[in-house]
DNA sequence: CTGAAAGCGCTAACAG
DNA sequence: CTGTTAGCGCTTTCAG
């Protein structure tokens, strides 16, 4: 059923010439005459000859396969999917194929993941870390796979990352609501296997430590991963004596969340919230939703620009480049405490 | 720089069998001697050694790389992002790899893009149609590739499509307003060259019809494609005398232009808006978005098992699959006309 | 400028 | 059960 593709040989044979010179003119070295180049252009267009892509790798010096592997948390995530889309560009511009693929938070699949990848020859990786350690990348790049990770630090291996600013921003976060005269504000966060959400914890309890706030006393409910746990955890919280007057939420879907959960009990316009990662229309709800904005697309881009520089020679040492977050004040922020 | 690469010779020499030997032992081939196992799986963790995946492909039966090209609208759009992680899920479940990139509605990188898919040899692809016609198709399907479009049904060319039910929505959407007293119904939608967006202002605007509202007098907008644009039109629509009384968006960057432009004039409690596709948050504004909501996680699942099952070797008469929607009643379309 | 020979890493076909 | 030989489609090397 599946058609005989024609190779290198026949387009020879049908132009009667060696099978270098359709190699030579197929490639477009130099050194073959006008004469030649039309005869075998004109036979590779008559049989619709393709290169086969993998089988001239096979000799070539460096065995590029011009493609790279980057893994997600999850396309369907719009934060992911604004990664996912620099990458693309950033690809694009080099004429290399991407091959994608989402973790979610399961540990247990980043290897494997990751070794697929590798099994198929992409010259480089863009990652996340979801799994407790990347010691295991050190093999990958013992054999001239480059790879740079993205969203989240590795451990146990020294490599280049491209993260967000999470400690400024979280302590950004924390800094506004004090301003705004709140000492009772509650932090709701992911699982803290997640690098993103202890820096994130960490920034935000510190600060409100250096406004003099005991840090022992702030309430912390951690390893909440989707809307509905996070939203029943901060009923919990809102509905015990004694409530926080202000929430932080460190990741869009906690803050969504936490926006079902004030709604559920009418405080939307009573309990202050700062979330951190942007929320689709948090402009256009009632109180807006004050975030600590990242810039996903940004870090897609210079993740990718990284593994590019390296594919290409560059040695430098290993760097983690930041990228900058920024306090957008909505509303639901700037909420006084309650009396 | 980048090390030497073990082969199986490598392994081979090490092991001190023959190749074929541990070309058995590395693919699980049977009538191998336990201990000759062993010693190759031996030498093999002990070299590190990785079998090349594309020269294996080489002489094998089919050629298959177990890879398949997906082509969407924006990975970073939600919509694409649930379709893309659909293909993912059900490619994992047949340990093929997925390749990704994004067209935007450029017509001129369609072609260019599924001809870098072929010239990777996927197995398979899953389509958008954005270009006037995929004609070109039939060449690749020609080579033993196979295909499905998704979102969009093509032309000029018989292949397999999973689409939304867009007629029935958009007419559901036009009965709904109908309903609720409307007789002025304004529609704003996408670039009449996309089918989908087709397909919308003919089931609107027939139904509208059937209703007896003289379909020329309805007004009809078109070739918005983001936010703005459709702002902006929308503003100008409203701001003229004898105003419609109802809006009806085809796509969801268009719906979210029209609740900014209906809140810049206060008159989101005034005039109704039903759209198609979700938007985010829909449910949490005030009044609530209704829409007509698709299920694209669905389509993206339906036409990665086509593929699959067309690579499997299903050669039925090509299918067009309709994905059902859904009117989501919310608020913004219950609303009465204004006096 | 052109082409024949060798070989990339691996698997099919065929002997032992 | 094991190994040898040929060859996948192409590029390199090297000789005309």
């Amino acid at each position: 059923m599946s058609a005989r593709v024609p190779t290198m040989r026949d387009v020879a044979a049908r132009a009667g010439v060696g099978l270098k010179t359709v190699s030579r003119v197929i490639n477009g070295e130099p050194n073959v005459s006008p004469a030649m180049i039309a005869r075998v252009q004109q036979a590779a267009a008559e049989l619709d000859f393709r290169p086969d892509f993998y089988a001239s790798r096979l000799r070539r010096p460096g065995r590029r396969t011009h493609s790279l592997g980057l893994l997600v948390g999850s396309v369907a995530n719009p934060f992911w999917g604004a990664i996912a889309r620099a990458v693309e560009d950033v690809s694009a511009e080099h004429g290399t194929a991407v091959l994608i693929a989402s973790v979610d938070e399961d540990p247990g699949r980043e290897q494997p993941l990751v070794a697929e990848f590798v099994r198929r020859h992409v010259d480089g990786l863009v990652l996340t870390a979801v799994a407790e350690s990347q010691e295991y990348v050190a093999a990958e790049r013992g054999r001239g796979t480059q790879l740079v990770f993205v969203d989240r630090s590795p451990s146990g291996v020294d490599a280049d990352a491209v993260v967000s600013d999470n400690e400024a921003g979280a302590a950004a976060a924390a800094a506004h609501l004090v301003r705004h005269g709140h000492r009772r504000i509650a932090y709701f966060g992911d699982d803290p296997l997640i690098w993103t959400a202890r820096e994130r914890r960490r920034g935000f309890v510190e600060e409100l430590g250096r406004a003099g706030i005991p840090t022992a006393e702030v309430p912390v409910v951690e390893s909440l991963r989707d809307e509905d746990t996070a939203k029943r955890a901060i009923l919990e919280v809102l509905s015990q004596p004694d409530p926080p007057t202000a929430l932080f939420t460190s990741q869009n879907l906690v803050t969504i969340g936490a926006i079902r959960a004030l709604r559920e009990l009418g405080l939307h316009r009573e309990v202050a919230l700062v979330g951190f990662d942007h929320v689709a229309m948090g402009d256009l709800l009632e109180p807006g939703i004050t975030v600590v904005g990242q810039d996903p697309y940004r870090m897609g881009d210079v993740a990718a620009r990284l593994v590019f520089a390296r594919m290409a020679g560059d040695e430098s040492a290993y760097e983690r480049r930041v990228v900058p977050v920024r306090l957008i004040e909505r509303g639901s922020g700037e909420l006084p405490p309650r009396s």
